[in-house]
RNA sequence: GGCGACGUGGCCAAGUGGCUAAGGCGAAGGAUUGCAAAUCCUUUAUUCGUCGGUUCGAAUCCGACCGUCGCCUCCA
C-alpha cells in the first residue's frame, strides 16, 4: 500500500513552525506514521484550567491528522522529579513520590473530564533513569557535556545551534549567580545531573548519585518512544526557552540529526481583569496579597491557581474545551468567569438542537454513525439546498482545520450550520410527529450526521452532557420534581388558569429551570 | 536593558494586500406564542490602538509612538 494513499494525500495542512516563524506545508518524516510529543506538568501541585490548553489542543490535532489518515503516536511525559517536587515533599514531609503519584492522578482526572483521551504514551522520568544516565554519558562521550564534582553540564558553545529556536545568543546568556554558576564554563550553560544533598531522592550514576536535571528526560524519553528525529514537538510558549532550546541542543548534538521538525507552541492563558488568579511571573515569590491584588497576567501555579476539578465539577469538562477551542491555539487566552460562562451559554444552542434533533428523528446525534475518514466523508452534495449548504460548511470547516489548526474559526463555521439546521428544521414544520422514514427528515439526519462528523474531530459531543454541578442521582431527582410540576402546570393552563401556570414557570424560572413549551409538550433546561 | 507576542463593535473572537470586516455573547425590532422561553428573520464596527509612509488599493506591508503581556535558566 502506497503511503501516500493511506494518509489521503494531504498536502493542504499547514502548520506554524516556531522554528521557522512561518506556515509550512505539513509534510510528516515517515506518512502516515507521525510522531508527536508534547510536553506535560511537572507534577508538584494541582492542575489549573491553563495546564489543559496544550493537552486539548493536541487532542484536537491528533483528532483531526486521524481524521486524514494520518497514524499519530502521542507522547505526553510526566516529570515526577524535580527542585519543585522535592521543596514539596519537605513541606509536607511525605515522600516525593507520593505526591507525584497523587498529582500525576489529579491530571489524568482531569485530562479525561475534558476528553482528552488520544495519548499513547505517559512516560515517567523516573522510570526513565537508564536512558537518561545513557544520553548524559553520550553527550560526555562526544564532548558535549563536562562533570565538575557530580554535577553534568551542558557545554552551550558546543552546539552551533543553540539559540535559533527561541532566538537568543549564547553571548547573551546572564545566567545566575549562586553555588553551581562557579562549576560552569559559560553562564548558559545548564545542568544534565545534578549531585544528591543530603535527604534527596537520588539515583545512582556514573557521576556519583543524583538526580537528572531539568530538560534531559524529554530529549531521553521523546528518543525512546519517537526516534532520533520525529515530527511535532508542543508546549507552551513559556517552555520555548529555556527548556526546548535545551531538549534541542541536547538531542541533536547527542544524535547528530535534527530532533523535531516541526515545533508547536501554544499560547498562555491569562486571567483577565476581572479574574481572580494570575500574578507576574511563577519566578515571583507568591504572597497572598499578590494572589488578591494582580488584575492579571500569567495565570500560575504559585499565585494560587488550581483547583480544576472543582472548576470542572461546576462548569462540566465540555464547557471548558469548548472555551479553550475557541481561541487560536497561537493566541493568548483571556480566563475569567464570564467568558466561561459565555462559553457555556454558547454551547446550550448545539445541546438544545440536539434534543429537537432526537425528538423529530428518533435518533440520538451521539449515536449517529458518522464517518471517521475525512476520505469517507467526502461527498456530492447535488441539487437539495440544505445538503449543499452542510457541503459548504463542511469544506469550510475542513479548510479552517487545514490552515494551522483554526479551531476557532473551525467552530465558528458549526455555529452557521446550526442556523442552517434550525432553520429548515421550521421551514419543514418537523417535529415529534414527523415520520422519522420520510424523507425531510432522512435528509435532515443525514445533514447532521456531517455535522457528528466534523465536531468529533474537535472532540466535541461525542457523549451527552453532564448537568454542571450535580451528581447523578441528584439530577434524577430534578427531572422527577420538575416533570411533576410540569404536569401541574399542563393541568391549570388546560383550564385557562394562566395566572398558576405562569407562576410555577416564573418561580422555576427564579430557580435556574427554564421551561419549553413546544407543540408536543413541555420540556425543561437549566438555564442559570 | 535584550528577545518576542498582542492591541478588531459593549464583551469574547476570526480575518495578514483587493467582493458588503466571519462567528459567538449581549442589546433592539419583527415572525411565532394566551404571555413567555426556544427557533427563525432583521438591526447593532464606513472601521480594525495613535500618527505617518509604501501601494491603483491596507485591519492586513514599513516606520515611529502609546498601551498590554510573555521569556531572559535549576540548586536564590
Amino acid at each position: 500500500m502506497p503511503a501516500d494513499a493511506a494518509c489521503d494525500s494531504r498536502p493542504s495542512i499547514r502548520v506554524y513552525n516556531t522554528l521557522s516563524k512561518t506556515k509550512e506545508p505539513f509534510l510528516p518524516l515517515r506518512p502516515p506514521r507521525v510522531g508527536m510529543y508534547l510536553c506535560g506538568p511537572t507534577v508538584y501541585a494541582e492542575s489549573h484550567i491553563g495546564h489543559m490548553v496544550g493537552p486539548v489542543i493536541f487532542d484536537t490535532i491528533k483528532r483531526f491528522l486521524t481524521y486524514c489518515g494520518y497514524d499519530v503516536t502521542f507522547v505526553v511525559n510526566i516529570t515526577d522529579v524535580d527542585d519543585k517536587l522535592i521543596n514539596k515533599s519537605v513541606e509536607r514531609g511525605i515522600p516525593m513520590s507520593q505526591i507525584a503519584v497523587e498529582m500525576t492522578a489529579d491530571y489524568l482526572a482531569n485530562l479525561k473530564e475534558l476528553g482528552v483521551n488520544q495519548i499513547n504514551h505517559l512516560p515517567r522520568a523516573t522510570d526513565h533513569m537508564d536512558q537518561i544516565i545513557a544520553f548524559i554519558g553520550s553527550l560526555e562521550e562526544k564532548g558535549f557535556a563536562y562533570a565538575v564534582e557530580g554535577d553534568v553540564f551542558f557545554d552551550v558553545t558546543k552546539d552551533a545551534g543553540y539559540g535559533q529556536l527561541s532566538n537568543r545568543s549564547v553571548d547573551a546568556q546572564q545566567g545566575e549567580g549562586g553555588g553551581a554558576a562557579a562549576k560552569k564554563r559559560n553562564p548558559g550553560d545548564f545542568a544534565l545531573w545534578k549531585s544528591a544533598r543530603s535527604g534527596e531522592p537520588s539515583w545512582e550514576s556514573p557521576w556519583g548519585d543524583g538526580r537528572p536535571g531539568w530538560h534531559i528526560e524529554c530529549s531521553a524519553m521523546s528518543h525512546e518512544i519517537l526516534g532520533e528525529t520525529f515530527d511535532i514537538h508542543g508546549g507552551g510558549l513559556d517552555l520555548m526557552f529555556p527548556h526546548h532550546e535545551n531538549e534541542r541542543a541536547q538531542s541533536t548534538c547527542c544524535h547528530d540529526a535534527p530532533m523535531v521538525k516541526y515545533w508547536m507552541h501554544n499560547g498562555l492563558m491569562r486571567a483577565g481583569e476581572k479574574g481572580k488568579i494570575g500574578g507576574k511571573s511563577d519566578r515571583e515569590e507568591p504572597t497572598p496579597e499578590t494572589v488578591e491584588d494582580a488584575a492579571s497576567g500569567k495565570i500560575s501555579r504559585s499565585k494560587g491557581a488550581g483547583g480544576l476539578a472543582e472548576l470542572i465539577r461546576t462548569q462540566t469538562g465540555e464547557r471548558i474545551r469548548f472555551f479553550l477551542l475557541r481561541t487560536h491555539y497561537r493566541s493568548t487566552i483571556i480566563y475569567n468567569d464570564e467568558t466561561l460562562a459565555e462559553a457555556g451559554t454558547s454551547l446550550e444552542a448545539f445541546y438544545r438542537f440536539f434534543d429537537r434533533f432526537a425528538e423529530i428523528s428518533d435518533q440520538s446525534f451521539y449515536a449517529l454513525e458518522a464517518p471517521r475518514r475525512r476520505s469517507e466523508g467526502d461527498f456530492d452534495p447535488g441539487q437539495d439546498s440544505l445538503i449543499q449548504e452542510i457541503h459548504t460548511i463542511r469544506t469550510k470547516f475542513l479548510a479552517a482545520m487545514d490552515d494551522d489548526f483554526n479551531t476557532g474559526l473551525a467552530i465558528s463555521v458549526l455555529f452557521d450550520s446550526l442556523r442552517s439546521l434550525n432553520r429548515y428544521i421550521d421551514a419543514e414544520k418537523l417535529n415529534a410527529t414527523s415520520d422519522p422514514a420520510s424523507p425531510a427528515v432522512v435528509r435532515l439526519v443525514r445533514a447532521t450526521t456531517v455535522i457528528a462528523e466534523l465536531a468529533r474531530v474537535l472532540g466535541l459531543f461525542v457523549r451527552p452532557p453532564i448537568a454542571a454541578g450535580g451528581d447523578e442521582s441528584a439530577s434524577e431527582l430534578l427531572d422527577g420534581v420538575v416533570r411533576l410540576l410540569i404536569e401541574l402546570r399542563k393541568e391549570a393552563r388546560e383550564r385557562k388558569d394562566y395566572a398558576t401556570g405562569d407562576a410555577i414557570r416564573d418561580r422555576l424560572s427564579a430557580l435556574g429551570v427554564a421551561l419549553l413549551d413546544k407543540k408536543e409538550g413541555t420540556s425543561w433546561e437549566r438555564s442559570s
